[in-house]
DNA sequence: GTACGGCCCTGTTAGC
DNA sequence: TGCTAACAGGGCCGTA
């Protein structure tokens, strides 16, 4: 399931393949989740950025528009030089024909992924795009705003983490490794100071090793080269419930917490 | 405004 | 062997 590191690898080896890029045509299966997708027709692709976990993908139309991609659980994005029978895939979701004569095409097996088109950095049709908190790395993510969004808030803090609203990018397995990384449970629904700051480093140090791995793939995460990801070697906690903890031998647990999979160790993450 | 549950969707797996 | 049910979960929406 692709979430920042997976959309960042992704991010990073299109760029290239699609500045200047422009679309000569393009479709989209018949459901308005994908749709969208054409109104990029006779537009020139001047960047590709991500913000958490959404690809927004600038294009030269006046006024300035943008096609904004979520992947969902199972969205593959790709570029195909060679594509005799592609848009024949059972899977595919939309496509864009390219001036250079490549075939982007967006993939997506459980129809989980999104596409919108929307004047630049206008979002308002897009709820989590628009409520997004800081990236990860960036200076306004610190230990200090992430104590006061949860202080505001009586849910756990796994869910809030969940939301998008105090961190953008985070999803359900890099959430379980940083709070293993931070030892903290993630059915709290307080943090102090020192904790929330273990947990901030906790979620950097999950996201670097997700993003230095290129990505995790633990069923259909493929890059845009068709590669899978090795992060899935690196993880300490999410999917390793009946395990022992590699930190202090306790069985890991697993548990739903808010409808979603969670683990985590009972011992060195003591609620 | 906030919390929470249900829904979408399909491939895989477990159980019978 | 073949069928059925449960499960995975990100984001959105309706309801309380």
């Amino acid at each position: 399931m692709p979430e920042l590191p997976e959309v960042e690898t992704i991010r990073r080896q299109l760029e290239p393949q699609l500045l200047g890029a422009e679309i000569v045509n393009a479709g989209a299966f018949s459901s308005s989740r994908f749709t969208a997708a054409r109104e990029a027709i006779g537009s020139e692709v001047l960047a590709l950025h991500r913000r958490g976990k959404y690809l927004l993908v600038e294009l030269t139309v006046a006024p300035p528009h943008e096609l904004v991609v979520h992947l969902g659980m199972t969205g593959r994005l790709a570029v195909r030089h060679n594509h005799p029978n592609q848009l024949n895939h059972r899977h595919l979701r939309a496509w864009w024909y390219l001036s250079c004569g490549a075939l982007l095409t967006f993939h997506d097996i459980r129809r989980f992924g999104r596409i919108h088109y929307v004047p630049q950095g206008n979002y308002e049709t897009i709820p989590t795009l628009a409520a997004m908190g800081p990236e990860p790395w960036d200076a306004a993510f610190t230990a200090e705003a992430l104590a006061k969004f949860v202080k505001r808030s009586n849910r756990h803090v796994k869910t809030l983490l969940l939301s998008q609203k105090p961190v953008a990018g985070i999803g359900n397995i890099y959430a379980d490794e940083a709070f293993w990384l931070a030892r903290i449970n993630p059915a709290t629904r307080t943090l102090s100071l020192k904790r929330a700051q273990r947990l901030v480093e906790g979620i950097r140090q999950a996201l670097d090793s997700g993003l230095r791995y290129g990505g995790t793939t633990l069923r259909d995460y493929v890059d845009a080269t068709n590669q899978s990801g090795t992060n899935q070697h690196e993880l300490h906690c999410y999917g390793r419930a009946g395990t022992p903890c590699e930190r202090c031998g306790h069985t890991l647990r697993r548990q739903v917490l808010d409808g979603r999979g969670t683990t985590w160790c009972p011992n060195c993450q003591p609620r």
